[in-house]
This record gives structure tokens, sequence and C-alpha cells, in this order.
DNA sequence: TTGTTAATGAAAATCATTTCCATTAAGGAG
DNA sequence: CTCCTTAATGGAAATGATTTTCATTAACAA
């Protein structure tokens, strides 16, 4: 059995053609870099490991492959305050988790505590949401912003 | 007594001095203009408002103050997938509320359904991690991720 | 009223992201 | 396996939101 936070080629090969969409190998390095960080990488750090993998991929198919996997509703895209997209898989291997965001050095801690309720409840309102305004929910972002430990 | 939600030129001009920084008649504008929309204005958008009030205000204001609006907590900045960033008030008329983003054709609902409950959650939540982290928190932004009516 | 310095506007610079276009390759049909 | 359609690609150029620069103005404390 395969766990599910190392899902293969496979998996997403049906994922791209779910949606008339084809696998290749550009898309494939850039979901093993965000499959292999812990970190919210931009487009262009993205693109700097990509090539370590497969040296003829290009910045623009970066882009969009990151503007089609998170259209899927597979990436988020988080802006962190600076003026570059930060990117992460929406199923990680870090679980399901939320961020700290200080909007001073625009730095984001990821946050798995206290996260058990709030998952409860969201799938609750989710649905409610759903009903009443006739509307897909795939994904959601919860953030909270301050000030971190060091901007104190 | 004056109501929380139509906040007068002098609870700002408390809240710049408060970190150091002047009231001046091109932030009133920008701030007159974020209450009197319900929408979500892009910098340019708030920008053409805005010369309408005050015809000497620069685009570059516009910028700096939603900027620094943004930094205190008092501004949200939304990322609704186009690449402008849009902007609200923190604690405007339209009460406490958060977003459906369609990621189709990227427009934001605001829902205030069905969120006391979230609340509540919300502020034992905060208060939990402000101590782990050791993080101030000032605000934070809910957001669902879907296809919205129109687009399905 | 004055002095200090934060704030401003306009123009130029920046730089993340997108578009263009000729070329390549995924993958279904045969 | 080979062919064919067309999605996907890479590099260069374009785009356009946002930021920086710099000389000037104005907030406001003394």
């Amino acid at each position: 059995m395969q766990d599910k936070n190392c899902q293969g080629r496979g998996q997403w090969h049906g994922k791209f053609h779910g949606c008339g969409c084809r696998m290749t190998a550009g898309r494939e390095t850039v979901i093993r870099v965000l499959q292999e960080t812990s970190k919210h990488l931009s487009a262009d750090e993205i693109f700097i490991r990509a090539r370590k993998i497969n040296p003829d991929i290009g910045l623009t198919t970066v882009y969009r492959t990151l503007e089609k996997l998170s259209t899927m509703g597979e990436v988020h895209r988080l802006d962190s305050g600076d003026k570059r997209g930060r990117f992460e898989l929406a199923d990680s291997e870090k679980g399901h988790h939320h961020h700290l965001v200080c909007t001073m050095c625009n730095s984001i801690i990821d946050y798995d505590d206290f996260i058990d309720e709030e998952i409860k409840l969201l799938k609750e309102t989710e649905k409610k949401l759903s009903q009443k305004y006739n509307f897909n929910i795939n994904s959601h972002l919860i953030q909270f912003y301050g000030i971190c430990e060091k901007c104190k």
C-alpha cells in the first residue's frame, strides 16, 4: 500500500488526465521539488532546484506548472508580503497546517497545533457555505498575521 | 457616541501617531475611499477614486499608504489570483467576514454566515498560538477556494 | 513661528509574471 | 510500434504592478 503523502508519478498522471492535460517531465520535476522541500519557495527558487534535476527546464514552464497546479487545487500560492508568490503543495508531507505570517519580516511559520478542532469546524462551515452559495469548495487558507518573536 | 465603524479623522490620527507617523491629507483620502466601498479594490482603482476626492494625490502615495496600513494591521491585502493586490479595511462597515475565492474567475464573495463559532474558535487558537510561538497576532485571514456558481 | 524630518509626486527603475512563436513530445488511434 | 493531433515547451521580448530616487512640501512638537 502506498503512503498517501508519497504519491508517485502514476497518481499525478491521473490527476492531469482528469482535466485533459498531459503528464510531462517538466511538471514531474516541479512536483518533485515541491515534495522535497518543507519551505515556501518562490517560483524562482523552484526553478533553480528544478534545474538541478532537469537542466533543460525553463522558468516559463515552472510558472505555467504552478499556475495549473494552483487551478487544480493541488498547490497553494501564498502572499507572504514581499512581492513574489510563494508556493506549497496542498497535500504535502507536512500534513495539514496553517500559517503565522510576520508583517515585519514576512517570515512564515507553519503550525499544526490545536488544529483538529479547527478542521472539524471548517468541514462543517464548508458544507454550509457550499450549499448556501452553490460554490464547490476545494481547499482553504488560514493565516494569522502579526509580529514574530524576532521582530518584537 | 461615535459608531466604531464610522471612525473619524481623530481616531486615525491617533493610530498613526501611535507608530510615529503623521496624519496627512493623502492618507485620509485613501482611508475614506476604503471606507466608502464594499468592493475589494486594487491600488489603481483606489487611486482613481482618491483623485476624485483629492486631485493632487499620487499613485505612489496610495501604494505607500496601503503598505503602511497593511503593516499596521488596518488593511488586508488579498491575493485574488490575478496579479494585482486587492485591499480592504480590516475593520470595515461590512463587519467581520471571510472570503470565498473562485479559482476560475478570481471573483471574491464575502460571507459572514456561520461566523460566530468560527470567531470563538479563532480567538482561542490565537491565544494558544501567541503563547506557544511568542507571536503577537493582530489579524487573520480565512479563505475558501473553489469554483463559483457561474463557473460551474 | 520655526525647525526637524516624515511624507509627497513624478519619473525612472525594478522585477515577477505573462505572452509570443517556432519547436518538441505526449499519448490516443490505427 | 508508428503516425498524428495538439498540448506543452523554452527563450526572448513584453507587460505591468510595485518600488525607488530625489528634490520639494507640510506635519506638528517645541
